[in-house]
Parts: C-alpha cells; sequence; structure tokens
DNA sequence: TGTATACATTGATCTGCGTCAAAAAAAACG
DNA sequence: CGTTTTTTTTGACGCAGATCAATGTATACA
C-alpha cells in the first residue's frame, strides 16, 4: 500500500506544509491503478484537475498525426504532472501513458485551487514548480534546435550522472527508443550514435548500464 | 510618457486588480527606457526581479557557442517577462534584448514576493501566465521536433491570421530573418519556402504583408 | 522452458536543410 | 538624396539524420 500522507509531505509541491493542511491536502487526493502503457489521459481533454505520481512513472508526450512522439517529461514518485490546465481552464495539452504498473493520485480543480486562494505557501511552491518546467522546456528547445543529436545525447547523460550522483556509471531507466523519442530523433539513429562513441572509447554500454570512459572528450561535443 | 497604472489595469497579470493595490503594484515597478538592440538582461546574470513591457517589443532568445540563436518569445506591451527565476531563485535562463525603442517596467523580485503572499489572486493570474507560456513551450517543442520547417511556417501563419483576426492579409511585425530564428531555422531557408510556397499559388508575399490565398492547401502541410 | 512480443542493431538509400558565397533590394540615417 | 547598413534573395554543395527493410537479441508470459 502508498502512505499518501507521507508522499506528499515529501514532495515539492507540498513540502513544509503544515500539518493540519497536509492531511486536508492528502483527503483531497484520490488514489487509482494503472497498468503499463495505460493512458492516463490525452491531448484536448478537459481537464477536472491534475496528478501526482506516487508509485511509478509516467510518460508525458505529444503525438504527430503520422504516429511519431515527442516525449516532453518522464515524471516519477512525487511529482506533479498535469497541472497546466488547472490554471487556464484549456484542456491537456499533450497525453499521459503510464510507463509501468503505477499509482496515481487526482486532485480535483475547484477544491484544489480553492486552497490555494487560502495558502499563499502553497502557491509560491506551484508557481516554483512551474517555473523550473519552464527553465526545462527552454533548456530542452536550445537543445533541439541548436544541437546536434550527439550533443543532446552527451547533454543528457551528464544530466543523468549528476542525477544519479554517482561514479562514472549511468543506468537509463527507459528503453533506448524512448529515449531517442526524449531528444527528438529515432531508435536507429540513437544506437548508431552509441556505437559509434563506443567506437571512439568515450563510453561503454551493455544494455541499460552506460560507462562514462572519457569525461572530458565528451564535454567537447 | 507613459501611463502606468492603466497598462498595468489592463495587463494580464494586474487586470481585476483592487484600486488600492493596483496603486500599490504601480508604486513598485520602476521604468526603464531600452533602445533598439540594446541588452536587457543575459542569460546567467542574478535576477533581482522580473520585468513588463511598457511600450516596444523584447525578444527573449538562447544562443549557441557559435552564435546561432534561437528565439523563445517576443513579447509586447503589457506582457511579463523574466519571471521564472523570481520563483525559484536560479539565474536568468534566457537573454533578453529590445527590438525597438522601448520602455521597460521593473519589479524588485522580495518585494513581488511579498504582495504575491497577501494577494492570492494575483498568485492565481501569475500561475495562468506561466501555465499558458508551458503551453507555448510544449507546442513549439513538438513543432520542431514533430514538423518540418514549411509545417512549422505555415502553423505560425495562421496564428498570425487569428491574432490579427483578420480577412487573409497577416503583417509579420519582425524582419524574416528573426522569423526564421523563431521556427528553429534560417534566413535562406525561409526564403526560399516563400518563394515556393509563392509558386504554387498558396501565399503571396511583398515585404511584410503576406496574403493567404488557398486556406485549404496550406491546411494539409 | 518455449514461444510471442517488444526492443535493439546494422546496412543501404534518400532528402531537407544547413552552410558558404555573393549579389540584389530595402531601410536607416546623416 | 546619396551613402551606409541591414535585410532578403539566389545558387551550388555537402552532410546529418530520417526512412525502409531485415535480422539479431532481450524480455515477458503462459
Amino acid at each position: 500500500m502508498l502512505n499518501k500522507k507521507q508522499l506528499l509531505a515529501e514532495s515539492v509541491l507540498f513540502k513544509g506544509l503544515a500539518s493540519p493542511l497536509l492531511q486536508q491536502v492528502t483527503d483531497l487526493a484520490s488514489t487509482k491503478k494503472f497498468h503499463r502503457g495505460e493512458s492516463i489521459f490525452f491531448e484536448g481533454d478537459e481537464a477536472t484537475g491534475f496528478y501526482m505520481v506516487g508509485q511509478g512513472r509516467v510518460k508525458i508526450f505529444k503525438m504527430s498525426l503520422d504516429g511519431k512522439e515527442q516525449i516532453l517529461h518522464i515524471f516519477g514518485a512525487g511529482e506533479p504532472f498535469g497541472e497546466v490546465p488547472v490554471f487556464h481552464g484549456n484542456p491537456f495539452p499533450a497525453n499521459a501513458v503510464s510507463l509501468e504498473p503505477s499509482i496515481m493520485l487526482f486532485f480535483p480543480r475547484r477544491e484544489f485551487i480553492g486552497l490555494i486562494n487560502s495558502t499563499p505557501s502553497l502557491a509560491l511552491s506551484m508557481l516554483a514548480v512551474l517555473s523550473m518546467r519552464l527553465r526545462r522546456f527552454a533548456a530542452q528547445i536550445e537543445s533541439l534546435s541548436l544541437k546536434e543529436v550527439p550533443a543532446r545525447l552527451v547533454a543528457h547523460l551528464l544530466y543523468l550522472t549528476e542525477e544519479q550522483n554517482n561514479t562514472g556509471v549511468v543506468t537509463l531507466e527507459i528503453p533506448k527508443g524512448q529515449l531517442a523519442s526524449l531528444l527528438g530523433t529515432f531508435p536507429e539513429t540513437l544506437s548508431r550514435i552509441f556505437t559509434k562513441m563506443s567506437g571512439e572509447g568515450l563510453i561503454r554500454v551493455s544494455g541499460k548500464k552506460i560507462e562514462i570512459l572519457c569525461y572530458d572528450k565528451l564535454l567537447e561535443i
């Protein structure tokens, strides 16, 4: 089972909230299970509230007419998603599917806005979350239009090393095909780049483990 | 001269604010003039507050090491910019330069946060603004990675037609080279696409005026 | 443990568009 | 107005990476 209150207390959004308020938030959230590959919402759906990952992972993505997808985010436990339409009333701007068996918390729009109205610190947390996302998006746009694919891959690997605060070995938490979509390219291209970089002795790939061999050379890309 | 209070009263951010509060906001904002091409802030600068366009236009953009630029936004009168770092404390994530002789209003961070703390409706307006931007960014990312340049141009033209709620003739408010950067491409490429589409009888270009000749065919792209 | 499904790699080909160069057109400005 | 500066257009060329097709390798699930 999932300890809702503890999860919420540790999330960016509700961290530092006074205990009675936290209880209020906890009561507000309903939970729902999703299995791997199941859709949570679609682009264009009316948004009656937003979600937070309780357990598992979600992928947020856009889709073109001919079925190509571009991943916008991948979120894990404690991260809110689908909050954007809550504040301007439009429908969801992208799709969400569960990447694995997951539990999602759902916060109904109207009640949540009420809560924000009476809790300035919550409003500020939410502003911080949205600001951080805008930052990431700006970086992603920069990346897509100013860098070529190898550079995007390197940036992502370095980002992962930092996130997994570690020793030169990063673990991909998504299949390589999905990573390709996240980087705005295709599985074939990504695969070729992996082999090329391995050949040059920059990295060593084995399954989902990637070893960073030559940190300096990577930075040059 | 610029009527600060009236401008603010009509801006998305402060619209609907009670008069005494509006006065408070007005007093908070200092004004500064910029001439065409002048920088307002740089990526990486510490952010002590945010801005709003009083008069003129700003371009918000990222720059690669070798000098290529990708425009993220172009803002006109009444639109706030540089608000993102206010809420998470990091430096500015992009550059801002004035596109023409402009007047900018500046809101110091600390005081503004204080104001939000005591004005829930202001917090909600700000949340709405940030949400809208996230939406646009998501669309831009989709566009960059899933569509080719002609499709991006068409999308932009249709967006302009709507914004200028009019009769099949849109006016570009920026030079074509800048438009290229906004679309994530280069002046040469954009120029070629314009000639091609003119040749096909889809549009008619003369200077900054673009006439939409065949609405339906454009939609197919 | 075998079989089905998803994921990954490799090769061959094609093309959109970035890049360099240079001229023409338009706009800015004294 | 004429001159300078900026913007736009045209041409030739090359390459990163998308696309098609086929095979090899993990992973799931009965």
